[in-house]
DNA sequence: ATTATATGCAACCAAACGGTTGCATATGAC
DNA sequence: GTCATATGCAACCGTTTGGTTGCATATAAT
């Protein structure tokens, strides 16, 4: 779940999509690509991978379908990084702490 | 410069490489790869990935190359996300200013 | 000097990827 | 009903990617 994350955010079109998306609200793939010089085809394949990883939903409205960004799976990101950090400072933390032990020399 | 961040992170080898890198301190390409299974080589590549994308550093000591993590560049994933997180609350706010403007109908 | 270990480099391979074109279908406009 | 627009699906294509094997080289151990 979360690797379809950082998946969909390893594609700088994909990326840009989406930041395009969080700001501009409920749009259609083909009003996405009028500005983005590839396919609406294209643009239609990277938001299938964004609602995939639960990041754009979509919804049917007459003969368009809307696609709208979704903000929550990026708190798995941040999380993510969060842990990584968290570890770092572990391995820092007991470095610090056998050099300089309290039972020191002298 | 941080595409090539999102790139590295897009792969779920290379995430767990990284996390292993960022807990256990200097480490050879050899080490990493005995308990992967996957190529030393293949390990070395993905190393390879995280130094260019500034997310490891490598030094050779004797006849081996010890690896260590960098955390820094985690920090402009952050913002990145943060910069959506802005966006949306921007449009947001405008949403809500829309529907109720201070010239109110009635 | 010889042997064993750690690395680097290059070629190769199958699969995935980003993108395109072509076409069929569904819905709105006239 | 007819025409135009929005979408979905599938096939195809060149490039990238993650991985492998093979080999040459450098340093440590004996």
């Amino acid at each position: 779940m979360a690797a379809d994350i950082f998946g969909a955010l390893g594609d700088p079109t994909r990326r840009n999509l989406y930041r395009t998306l969080a700001t501009s609200g409920p749009v259609t793939a083909t009003t996405l690509a009028s500005n983005m010089d590839i396919t609406r085809q294209a643009v239609a394949k990277h938001l299938g991978v964004l609602a995939e990883a639960g990041m754009a939903t979509s919804e049917r409205v007459g003969r368009e379908t809307r696609f709208e960004a979704k903000l929550d799976p990026l708190s798995e990101v941040s999380q993510w990084i969060r842990e990584i950090e968290g570890q770092w400072d572990d391995r820092l933390g007991a470095l610090a702490a056998s050099l300089a032990p309290k039972d020191a020399p002298q």
